[in-house]
DNA sequence: GTGATATGTCAACATCACTGACATATTTTT
DNA sequence: AAAAATATGTCAGTGATGTTGACATATCAC
C-alpha cells in the first residue's frame, strides 16, 4: 500500500517534441495527434499490469476508478458516465461485486435504485491505481513546467466534445478531493 | 437523479476545473486523471463514426494514419509502433489491402519486405481523419491560450513510459511534416 | 391499478487484442 | 553449398470489451 513514494525521482527535462515540428498553419499536427496516442497508451498500460493480478481489465478499472469518486452513485449514473451499455457494465460490475471489491445498497428514496460503494479492498485498490496514474501525471506535469497544470486542464477540456462539457465539468468539481 | 444529497458538502461551483483541485500535494489529481479519459475518448470518438463508414475500426485508423505518415514502412517496423501481435495486424491489414486502401511492395534492398504505401483511396480517409483530429486539437490549443502547445507537448511525452521516449520521440521527428 | 422507471438477465454478435505453432521466401553466415 | 537467421504469412483457439434487442422484476408516481 504504501509502496509508492519511492520512484518519483524526475529525471532531467529532455528537448521536447515540440520545438521540433510546429505545423503549417492549417496541416493537422501531427506530432501531437500522435503523442496522445502514445501518452495515453502508456498511461493505460501501467494499471493494466496491476488489474492483471486480479484478472481485472481497463473496464474494470473504471468502475474502480468512479465508484470511488463517487460513492453511493447509481447504475444509471455510472452509465451515463461510462457510455456504454448495461450489459457491458453488467458484466465487469458481476465480477467487482463476486471478488468482494464492490458493494450495493438499495436507494434509501428510491429502493429500486442500487447504490455502488466500493468495499475496503475495493478502496485499496482503487487508490493503488490512482497512486500510479498520479505519479506519472505528477512527474508529466513537473516536466512540463510549473504553469502546465492549467494549461493541460484546459487543453484537455477542450478535447471534449462541447456538448458534453459542461456535464464532465460539473461532474468533476463536484467529486470528492 | 443526484445521489449525492447525504454526502459531504460540496463547493459552491465553479467555472473552471482545473482552478478546483489542485490535489493536495501527494494525492493523486483526480481530475486530470479524469480529463484524460474523457478527453481521450471524445478526441477518437469523431474519427470513429467517419471509419464506421467503411467497416474500419480503431485499428484501421492507426494502421492509416502511420502508413500515411512514414510511406514505405516495413511491417516489422508497424507492430513495433503499434505493439501489437502479428496477428492483430494482419487482419486489419488484410482489410486495407482488400478494400485498396493500402498497397505493398516487396523492400528494394531485401525483397522479404513488405513496404506499406497508402492508395490514393486510403490518402484521401487518412487526410480527413488527421484534419479531423488536428482540428479539435487545435480548437484545444486555441481554448488553453497560445502557450499551451509547448506545455501539452511536453506533458505528453511526459506520460510515455522513460525506456519509449527517446525512441517515440526520434520517430516522431523524422516522420514528414 | 396502471404505467413509467431502475435494474437484472439472456442470447447473439463484432472488434481487437492475445498465444503458439508452423510455412515460405529470402538474406546472411559459416 | 548448406545452415541459420530473418521478414512475413497464416492457422486455430481464446479472452476482454463493446454492441443490440428482448424480456423479467421490483418499485415508484399518479
Amino acid at each position: 500500500m504504501n509502496v509508492l513514494h519511492r520512484q518519483t525521482q524526475v529525471p532531467p527535462v529532455e528537448p521536447s517534441v515540440s520545438k521540433e515540428h510546429k505545423p503549417a498553419a492549417d496541416a493537422p499536427d501531427m506530432a501531437l495527434i500522435e503523442l496522445v496516442f502514445f501518452g495515453y497508451r502508456d498511461f493505460i498500460g501501467e494499471p493494466d499490469r496491476v488489474l492483471e493480478r486480479y484478472g481485472f481489465g481497463r473496464a474494470h478499472h473504471r468502475v474502480l476508478h468512479f465508484v470511488n469518486r463517487r460513492p453511493g452513485l447509481t447504475i444509471a449514473a455510472l452509465l451515463d458516465i461510462l457510455q456504454i451499455t448495461k450489459q457491458s457494465l453488467a458484466r465487469v460490475l458481476k465480477d467487482l461485486l463476486d471478488k468482494d471489491f464492490v458493494e450495493q445498497r438499495a436507494g434509501p428514496d428510491d429502493r429500486r435504485q442500487r447504490l455502488l460503494f466500493l468495499t475496503d479492498k475495493g478502496e485499496v485498490l482503487a487508490r493503488e491505481l490512482a497512486q500510479q496514474q498520479g505519479r506519472r501525471i505528477n512527474q508529466a506535469l513537473a516536466e512540463a513546467g510549473p504553469e502546465a497544470r492549467a494549461c493541460v486542464s484546459r487543453f484537455l477540456t477542450g478535447l471534449i466534445e462541447p456538448a458534453n462539457r459542461d456535464h464532465i465539468r460539473r461532474m468533476i468539481e463536484k467529486s470528492p478531493p
